[in-house]
DNA sequence: CAGTGGTCTAGACCACGCG
DNA sequence: GCGTGGTCTAGACCACTGC
């Protein structure tokens, strides 16, 4: 039963103890933590010589996992953990010709509208040379309720038919994204490449989305393509990971063609 | 142009200027980067009153976001990165009779198989009473060519069909198990839900994938069931979030119903 | 202003992997 | 044994927020 010798580390057992207590409720949702000092005096009772620096690993410890979050000058709280759901591939309700939906839970905000390369990763997944010029829009978007960022979305767009049009104006779209390209390219979307990946922020997407360094960031890149293959749409989006879950169902095909290489579950 | 007074911490500028090496090649894929020391004494050029704890803070911010990862006793190395790539959906090809592909790439190591009662996130995903007992495979899939492991795997049956079966002995299933469920069932699959998550790792997820603490784990929850809606499987799949991809390739629907109230991109 | 979390120093010793 | 990364101390000062 006794672990002789081999004791983890003191933030380790430290982090333990107030995981624990937050698992049992001591400490709920939306809490704030005791200070940093408060919680070094408390823990000195087990650790006569614990230093403030490792009280803050322990924390940490913590914030790594989502569990809390800090607010520097406030303090450390229990951390909500309401994930926003998504589904995948529902973006293409052709009935949704106006923006009621889109502006229903969250608010836009349209950081820049214009034209500029695109990134090498972009590129790469639309197989287009690097460093391509392209109409850029990026928005965030804001939940209504809580006001907190939601999602970093940046959206690429061929110059052969938007350029020069509203696509490269700050302004909110009339209606889909999508529709609007329809009718300026005289082309139907017709297929899609979605690749996830999940990964770390970097330091801008942690500003603007707000997320604590040691967190992730869930990132989508979607290719839509007409039936000739050309790209209409390539777009970004960025999510903070431990505040979105994707939900994906779907119907088991009665008989179908063998599958790829790729793993199993 | 210049940031007159707000600078950004040294540990953030000295990860910023190993992070650009590290892009521009300076340092590559699998190379040992130079030791702390080395590092300190390095920087103390620029810095020097730059002590052990900041240096190290300054990896920890590579190392957070993944770019590098520290081996104790042997050093810090440029992540390699290479993403396994997953399809989603692409589990169920009928002609796939037998395990030609499942272990084609990975090496399959059963951990556990026998009965046991569901945790509660799987309870809720599929709408179980917490605590039901159900027949439990887990298993841990590696790499053969590098022999690391890949994907921590769960798999809960109903004991209505499963208990008794092979499904509960700790050897390789003959076939791709959802075609073995369905011959034990006399159901077929029909729906399936899948829910994909990314959060931090626990202890025990950590240690079994090998994943260093501040990484995350991908995490989907697949539930299956038949066309009476009865649930044949529910399955748990953890991979270490940094070595994943999803890739999902799909048709626009021509004209389609509305979509839901959740957000778009 | 007081109280919070964030950064930093200059040391020390420990744990691991390899030769 | 030696060099690596991991943990730890006992201080110090800074930056942010709210009163």
């Amino acid at each position: 039963m006794s672990d002789p010798g081999g004791k983890p580390p003191k933030y380790q057992r430290i982090a333990d103890e107030l995981r624990r207590e937050i698992k049992n409720g001591v400490y709920r949702a939306g809490d704030r933590l005791p200070s940093e000092t408060v919680l070094l005096d408390r823990f000195r009772a087990a650790f006569p010589t614990l230093s403030l620096q490792t009280m803050r690993n322990a924390i940490g410890v913590l914030r790594a996992e989502g569990l809390v979050e800090a607010r520097h000058g406030i303090g450390t709280f229990v951390a909500a953990n309401r994930r926003l759901q998504r589904r995948s591939r529902h973006r293409y309700g052709r009935a949704r010709t106006d923006q009621k939906l889109l502006t229903a839970h969250l608010r836009h905000e349209i950081l820049f509208a214009g034209r500029a390369p695109v990134p090498d990763h972009v590129a790469a997944a639309a197989g287009f040379e690097a460093g391509r010029e392209m109409v850029v829009r990026r928005r965030l978007l804001f939940d209504r309720e809580t006001g907190s960022p939601q999602e970093l979305g940046t959206s690429y767009l061929p110059v052969s038919f938007a350029a020069g049009t509203f696509l490269e104006e700050a302004t909110v779209v009339p209606k889909a994204l999508f529709l609007c390209v329809e009718d300026l390219s005289g082309k139907r979307y017709a297929q899609v490449r979605d690749v996830w990946r999940w990964r770390g922020p970097t330091a801008a997407e942690a500003e603007a989305l707000r997320i604590a360094a040691g967190s992730g960031v869930v990132h989508l890149i979607h290719v839509a393509r007409a039936a000739d293959d050309t790209v209409l749409e390539v777009s970004e989006s960025i999510w903070p990971a431990d505040r979105i879950e994707i939900i994906d169902d779907y119907d088991v095909p009665e008989e179908s063609e063998d599958a790829d290489g790729l793993s199993d579950i």
